[in-house]
DNA sequence: GTGAAAATGATTATCATTATCGTTATCACA
DNA sequence: TGTGATAACGATAATGATAATCATTTTCAC
């Protein structure tokens, strides 16, 4: 079956190749946001020949168009998720790496208004909270 | 003179040989939260032999002190601060990349209780406002 | 002063990511 | 349906920040 992002692809009018359809479903298919190599590794599921290069362009090039959004939760391993029209934030479990999302105006409107108070415009910005489990 | 950080550093009964003095001088010396070349740079001025693995090796050790802060901002360039006994976030032009601190109660409650509701407990967190000058 | 332990400098290794380049696939058009 | 221009691919090398290694030098307690 086609997966949202695939039908996504191939609405931009881009080559819908097989590896770029491998790759859009092989991230559809992987639970919370996929490092590079998960995803290389889910798309080498279906045709062993994938490159890693053609991953990692690949991913560039779903992230230029904005169909997918890359997070550098640590420094030193990207991660990908489905783009979504509406921004979301992210806990993640220091432990496990896993990941909720959270949107919550309140926060927002209040980072609007610290950046205005220092005469600037605020154009983005980047929220994660680092939690654990209760019990631990 | 002696920076505020030697003096610290001084306090751990560490060895506070030359190069560590050096080192602890420039991100003094450094306006806004420099990258470790930027360090080594300066530290160059002062002797040109210091290496750049001492720059990194007394970097982290100064960090694993608690003695500095160690931001990654974007993915490529660590930069470096004094600790402080009390948090703060930033405010970073995305231009220049010159930051600005803040600290926000209210927002930080938020935190907690969006960690809270999701039987989570909040360790850390990472806040970064990505901002322009109003007039562009 | 001496010797063990720590620190340094030079260099190499690592690891994620990007660039290169020769080959292959795709698509518009004949 | 064939063809040629162009885009995409795969393999691999290059890059850039940081970490590890190791021989040499410095430090400090005695």
């Amino acid at each position: 079956m086609e997966s949202r992002l695939e039908k996504r692809v191939s609405n931009t009018g881009l080559r819908l190749t097989a590896q770029r359809r491998i790759i859009a479903r092989a991230i559809c298919l992987i639970e919370d946001h996929p490092s590079v190599d998960e995803i290389h590794r889910k798309a080498l599921e279906t045709n062993p020949n994938i490159s890693i290069a053609t991953v990692y362009r690949t991913l560039r090039l779903f992230e230029e168009l904005g169909l997918l959004d890359k997070h550098e939760f640590n420094q030193s391993r990207a991660r990908y998720e489905e783009a979504t029209e509406n921004h979301h934030d992210h806990l993640i479990d220091i432990e496990t790496g896993k990941t909720i999302e959270f949107h919550d105006k309140e926060i927002e409107a209040l980072q609007k208004e610290i950046a205005n108070e220092n005469g600037l415009r605020l154009i983005g910005h980047r929220m994660e909270l680092y939690v654990r489990p209760l019990g631990s």
